[in-house]
DNA sequence: TGAGTGACTGTAA
DNA sequence: CTTACAGCCACTC
């Protein structure tokens, strides 16, 4: 059983408030969390994510698709993606930056 | 309790 | 923009 489960609630959240058509990086998530170190535990965390939490629109700060391997199908990740209408190439969003979302937490 | 692991990031080249 | 190295934190065994 995780102790600090409220950090993979904390990212749950975040990453549910990622719009459609948007993409975020993890340590943006971990920073919104507070905790700006733990980007891999962020990752760790998707790992467990629940159903409603969209996994690929979280990618790493390059854009590219470091979980895609980690889902079901073979290129669902990019798939699911692409039907969002991004544009993914080699594993790598294109013009990521343009489809940043910066995620934030209100108080 | 301690060592190993990972869906990462910042900095330097 | 990419590649390489070291630092991070939480989890599992």
């Amino acid at each position: 059983m995780p102790k600090d489960k409220n950090f993979y609630e904390r990212v749950y959240a975040v990453v549910r408030q990622i719009p459609y058509g948007k993409v975020t990086s993890y340590g943006a998530i971990a920073k919104a969390i507070g905790a700006p170190k733990s980007a891999r535990m962020v990752g760790y965390a998707l790992k467990n994510s629940p159903e409603g939490v969209p996994a690929h629109r979280v990618l790493n700060r390059k854009g590219i698709l470091t979980g895609k391997h980690h889902f079901p199908g073979k290129n669902l990740m990019q798939q699911l993606l692409e039907n969002e209408g991004l544009v993914v190439i080699d594993n790598q969003v294109q013009e990521f930056k343009k489809h940043f979302w910066n995620p934030e937490i209100s108080d």
